[in-house]
DNA sequence: TTCTTTGTTCCGGA
DNA sequence: GTCCGGAACAAAGA
């Protein structure tokens, strides 16, 4: 699922495809994604230019001349394809867009230079939306998130600050977008077994040591994935396209019953549910 | 038919 | 007013 590394690596694609290219349309096949998308929302954005594209947390912003964002959210299945008429069959980056797919191109933005960007969803649980650029930071999707793993204010000091008084499990606390924003299930349990955590652990009893590694072990994890995503990406060719990023090995995700990665340890993963979300991990390695 | 998946929001109780 | 946990919601595939 599309957590931060994700979402990082579509913008690098994105800027790497679509920067500088001007909107022509936009055709909206499905209206009812995670928000309804108005009928005339897109108008504005005809002939504009995308002049930069960035991303905030879980979000893509497209911006473009004339003070107009378009910010989209990839929810649970959301991807871009794009599509290149000046070349061939393996034009589409990312995943070979094929006829089963083409299904939930949910909305088409035809740009110049014969390039199509394609948004598709299976399950529509994200959307797209037309913001003013100088609204952005009071847009109400990016205004409440907290500091990035990366900034400089996600450090020991704000952590231990912002636990300190919290009787949520530190999952949860991981979890939350105000706290520290772009992280979700899978890289929080990745987290947590690397940082040998235990997911159930109470946020204001974690040590300081342990969100010194907490914090360590979450960029260490961005970073390696962002790293393999790209990789995978200028390799797009070579295969179907979903080698690498979302079929990632993972230490924990989804390995109930199976033998601890750490060496010497004899256990099995556990799975459990916390806050409807599920957890897994080695109940001897995370303590 | 039921279960699963995710991020976000809402609600009730403490 | 605040905090926390549980449930609901969106849709579709297995």
């Amino acid at each position: 699922m599309p957590e931060l590394p994700e979402v990082e690596v579509v913008k690098r694609s994105l800027k790497k495809n679509i920067l500088n290219l001007t909107i022509k349309k936009v055709i909206v096949n499905e209206k009812k994604l995670r928000y309804v998308v108005k009928k005339n929302e897109f108008f504005k954005t005809y002939s504009k230019k995308i002049i930069s594209v960035k991303r905030v947390s879980k979000y893509v912003l497209l911006n473009l001349e004339k003070n107009l964002t378009i910010i989209t959210h990839l929810g649970m299945t959301g991807k871009f394809f794009i599509l290149d008429n000046n070349k061939k069959k393996k034009t589409s980056f990312y995943y070979k867009l094929n006829d089963k797919d083409q299904k939930h191109n949910r909305i088409i933005i035809i740009l110049s230079k014969k390039k199509k960007l394609i948004y598709n969803d299976v399950r529509k649980f994200g959307f797209m939306k037309v913001v003013l650029t100088d609204q952005i930071n009071k847009i109400k999707y990016l205004s409440k998130l907290g500091p990035e793993p990366f900034s400089k204010s996600f450090n020991t000091k704000y952590f231990l600050k912002y636990a300190q008084n919290k009787s949520v499990k530190i999952k949860d606390l991981l979890m939350n977008q105000k706290f520290v924003s772009g992280l979700g299930n899978i890289y929080v349990n990745e987290i947590l077994f690397l940082s040998r955590v235990n997911p159930k652990k109470i946020a204001s009893k974690i040590k300081e040591v342990e969100i010194e590694k907490i914090i360590k072990i979450t960029r260490r994890i961005l970073k390696k994935s962002i790293e393999d995503g790209g990789s995978s990406i200028q390799n797009f060719n070579d295969s179907d396209g979903r080698s690498g990023l979302f079929q990632q090995k993972f230490k924990v995700y989804g390995r109930e019953g199976k033998k601890c990665y750490k060496i010497h340890c004899n256990n099995y993963i556990k799975k459990i549910v916390i806050s409807n979300r599920s957890s897994f991990y080695c109940k001897s390695c995370q303590k």
